[in-house]
DNA sequence: GAGTTTGAAACT
DNA sequence: CAGTTTCAAACTC
């Protein structure tokens, strides 16, 4: 291509794109790079002010690189990243370069990119740098005009470019916490809903190349995109094959794994044999789901998860090679498959194990109250008797209001009061109105405010056969003692095995995470990204029951809880602080 | 590093 | 809107 047309500017074949057709009109909405133009496309203007602005070894124009402030739109992405200092030599090879955007490698800090465009002036989105709405600095183009000293044309580019396309400069990968659900992306640190905004097209890289820009940006194809033979979807096998090896990052082990899937050396067994097309064309019967639902991807994706987890290694650390960090816009678009921590220490037996104790505390707790109860009622009456028969009729009834002090705090439903629901326990609880909590369930909570926890424990027996009415029914209004006492001893073992449970997925955590560590001091500098961030705890934990159900405190335990494992439950007492101590010394007497 | 493949962007 | 061309990155050798 006759790329002697340095001198020329606009060549006759962009003229009528970029110049011919750029009436004033078109000016009068001045978009004024310099000033954050398309505001609505960058949700965070990001002021890049790199030490040196400039193409690289350009004949052209652009002599010098001065420092720039750009605020045009830049892809989340590349928003803190700033380029090394020494740019002057190429950083890497042309094949590791970044393509859509400044693309995270494996995690680490992401590069700058570099474009090496030599037809398109880096006027076109073609060119990277133009598209993330940057300015080339150190790239490899060739007659860039996509710098300062070329402005004007760069500005009718985008004028142009913005003609033909109003989102062109908008991110192309569009997340949202609370989005449709088509590409979840569950990492260490929960959901994500991430997808393409125009979704890909790919037809013979089986969106797990690079050449696809939803697999290049981590993400899982969506209903947006029209690719063919699509294997970048959960559960996908192949897809998995790329990802759960004990390869790490190893983005060659990665590409090869790629190359087999798409031609169809991995994923040969059970369902994942199902004709390649599982996704979109030829999907439609998948499931008997159409692909326009927009579950269908989360259906299929989760199914099949579901099938291959089971199979997946055990390795310490999900290895994704191109994980982004979980906090930028991409949101981390971890390619992980969460397993849970607790997958190999929970079993059924435990389970059945679990329930039988619990019925059996329940009744223990039901005979040793009654037995109070009877002495407590027994003594109650001899010393009214002896009021009765020894005092004034005023004393006799003030001494009544002891007793039934008395009793309240020490019999009837012990779980209640004596239970520990002090008000201060409760500090921070945010109690569900019009429903008041049974104790035992409140201290359950501690300062877990998950209202969806609330609504389903309660109500639904959670706490067990005949705890439904003492949970809703406040005491003195027809809850039994017993069943009180049942509920609060049963809550506070089952607290006692859900906090042994959680020291076993610290302690399986740690291992994996010191795995990673060192899986990643191998490959990289610092494990900023991935899955070792995951680990930063924010107050509550993903755990085992990261679902919502049951969350506990995050207390940042040491190793040494270990010891806690063969502990009784007491000393995993304070694993719950807002669990009342007087029901714990109760508990323990 | 050269050549090929790929898919987005641009164009018709 | 579909088909074709152009382009640059990704990939292969």
């Amino acid at each position: 291509m006759g790329e002697s047309e340095g001198s020329e500017f606009p060549p006759k074949k962009l003229q009528q794109s970029e110049t011919a057709d750029f009436p004033a009109k078109k000016l009068a909405r001045q978009l004024d790079f310099t000033q954050g133009v398309l505001p609505e496309l960058q949700p965070s203007p990001v002021v890049v002010t790199p030490a040196s602005a400039q193409c690289q070894p350009q004949p052209q124009p652009h002599p010098q690189p001065q420092p720039q402030v750009v605020s045009i739109p830049v892809a989340p992405q590349q928003q803190t990243q700033q380029q090394p200092a020494a740019r002057a030599v190429k950083p890497e090879s042309p094949k590791s370069r970044p393509r859509l955007n400044a693309e995270l490698k494996d995690g680490t800090p992401k590069k700058q990119k570099q474009c090496n465009c030599k037809h398109s002036r880096c006027l076109k989105l073609y060119c990277e740098c133009f598209a993330s709405g940057t300015y080339c600095d150190g790239c490899n183009c060739v007659n860039c005009y996509n710098n300062v000293e070329n402005e004007a044309a760069r500005r009718e580019a985008v004028e142009a470019t913005l003609e033909r396309n109003p989102n062109a400069f908008r991110p192309k990968i569009a997340s949202s916490p609370h989005g449709t659900r088509d590409s979840r992306e569950e990492t260490g640190e929960g959901l994500v809903f991430v997808k393409h905004n125009k979704g890909c097209h790919c037809k013979k890289s089986g969106c797990l190349k690079k050449y696809c820009e939803c697999f290049q940006a981590n993400i899982l194809c969506s209903e947006n995109c029209k690719c063919m033979d699509c294997k970048n979807f959960e559960g996908s096998e192949e897809r998995q094959a790329l990802f759960h090896g004990d390869h790490g990052n190893n983005m060659a082990y990665i590409q090869q794994a790629a190359n087999a899937a798409i031609t169809g050396a991995i994923g040969s067994s059970g369902y994942a044999s199902l004709p390649v097309s599982r996704k979109r064309k030829g999907q439609e019967l998948f499931f008997g789901q159409t692909v326009k639902d927009p579950s269908f991807h989360r259906l299929g994706h989760f199914q099949q998860a579901s099938h291959i987890r089971p199979a997946a290694p055990s390795s310490p650390l999900p290895s994704n090679p191109v994980a982004r960090a979980g906090n930028t816009t991409t949101l981390g678009s971890s390619k992980i498959t969460y397993r849970s921590l607790l997958a190999d220490i929970i079993q059924s037996q435990d389970l059945k194990e679990l329930c039988s104790v619990l019925v059996v505390l329940s009744g223990e707790a039901a005979k040793t109250l009654s037995d109070q109860r009877n002495s407590m009622k027994k003594r109650v009456e001899d010393q009214r008797d002896t009021f009765l028969a020894s005092s004034t009729q005023e004393r006799l009834q003030s001494q009544k209001e002891i007793d039934a002090d008395k009793i309240v705090s020490n019999d009837c439903s012990s779980a209640n009061h004596e239970g520990g629901l002090d008000d201060s326990s409760l500090d921070g609880v945010d109690m569900p109105k019009g429903r008041p909590m049974s104790p035992g369930t409140m201290a359950l909570m501690c300062d877990e405010q998950d209202t969806i926890f609330m609504a389903a424990a309660s109500p639904n027996g959670l706490m067990g056969h005949g705890c439904d009415s003492s949970s809703q029914l406040p005491c003195g209004q027809g809850m039994t003692e017993a069943h009180a006492e049942q509920e609060r001893i049963v809550l506070m073992k089952f607290r006692d095995c859900l906090n042994r449970l959680i020291t076993f997925g610290e302690i399986k955590e740690t291992k994996c995470s010191s795995l990673a560590r060192t899986e990643l001091g191998n490959e990289k500098g610092p494990p900023s990204t991935g899955l070792a961030n995951t680990r930063t705890r924010t107050g509550s934990q993903q755990g085992p029951f990261s679902n919502g159900v049951v969350k506990v405190p995050a207390t940042a335990k040491p190793p040494q809880m270990v010891t806690s494992i063969v502990a009784t439950s007491s000393s995993d007492l304070k694993k719950i602080p807002s669990l009342p101590q007087n029901g714990d010394n109760k508990l323990k007497s």
